[in-house]
DNA sequence: ATAGGCATGTAAGCAGTTACATGATTTA
DNA sequence: TAAATCATGTAACTGCTTACATGCCTAT
């Protein structure tokens, strides 16, 4: 019973369908909690039967009806009463940082390009999470939208989301850079073309 | 199958008993991975009969006994094994960013005090790598250790460490702030004795 | 004496992952 | 014509969490 309040976070920046949700948990980190479409059909499902989400079917052309889900007053109840209790504390699954960790018995080769396509992956999710915020703050600059915006929820999280990246990429191009200039490594790394 | 690989390369900075490895995957984001002890001893035994690690008997005196473990050559085979493997994208469950996300509904109060205490146990955090950092580099400062020492891997996911706790340490104090300068919430907020 | 640290587990239940299933429509 | 996107699920399995259990030793 942990996904069913990032689900009531999230439709409170409006209505969407299973499919959507899915697009918005596949990135995660915006708001730090990653969650696979099977995962959000089955809350959604019970969210709706508990009342605390209301859905709606809307009937495209071209495309398949969608049901969009909005929060209800008990919803927000829900949410209310989460705020109040403590919360769970953060966790943390990386496997990149394993290998990290045990570099030096695996051998840096197969883990230094695993950092450059994270910080690639970091860096694209910078720049998404960047024109979001941008989005959301339309013409206002970032001091005045924070003292007057009516919804500065998803910018703080989006901030958090913007520094965790950068950091990420930056850390993930130090760390891939390392071995590089490391002397026991030196002859093995670049006699494997590695440099 | 990946607390597996977490465990083996907690294994690869010397002998550890179930106890004394729990501590370690207590704090967890050292290496970015959390577990809990029953989790360990389970998998302790699960590694030991694979033959991917060895126990030894280790008696102690005013202490019970306790059994640690060493990575065997199978293990290191395995861990070669995970390094070439394409590595599991990286998993975040953030429980507190869920509220900031929604904090113009759930209103600040509650999630402010989180802030705060999620800032402290960051801090805390921090201290404790910085640390480990320190012990690890020895007299060498960092640019040296990193060119000359024999155990970087350690010393690059304890870098990573220190940044995320920083960063997390002064995004949350931001947060934490933010409301409290929310024309909307003045009122609200220093009425209740929040400034 | 009592609380806390050392040391190791079992058992039940819930949450999350992986694989599979279906079918229409749009883009390459 | 094949691949990708839209749209929604089911079923089996694995992994994680919560609660419980035991017993000794040290410090307050």
């Amino acid at each position: 019973m942990a996904l069913r309040h990032a689900v009531l976070a999230a439709l409170l920046d409006g209505e969407f369908s299973g499919y959507e949700l899915a697009k918005i948990f596949a990135v995660g980190v915006a708001n730090f909690w990653y969650a696979a479409p099977q995962q959000l059909y089955a809350e959604l499902t019970k969210l709706e039967s508990d009342g605390l989400i209301a859905g709606r079917e809307v009937v495209q052309q071209g495309r398949p009806s969608k049901r969009v889900f909005t929060v209800t007053e008990a919803g927000r109840g829900e949410l209310a009463a989460f705020a109040g209790a403590p919360p769970k504390p953060l966790l943390m699954r990386a496997d990149l940082m394993v290998r990290v960790h045990a570099i030096d018995v695996l051998g840096p080769i197969p883990v230094i390009a695993q950092l450059h396509e994270q910080a690639r992956e970091a860096e694209a999710k910078l720049e998404l999470f960047e024109r979001m915020l941008a989005h959301l703050r339309g013409d206002l600059d970032e001091e005045m939208f924070l003292r007057r915006g009516d919804r500065i929820g998803p910018y703080l999280s989006g901030l958090a989301g913007c520094r965790f990246e950068r950091m990420l990429r930056d850390w993930c191009l130090h760390a891939a850079q390392t071995p590089s200039n490391h002397v026991q490594d030196q002859d093995r790394v670049m006699s494997r073309g590695v440099v």
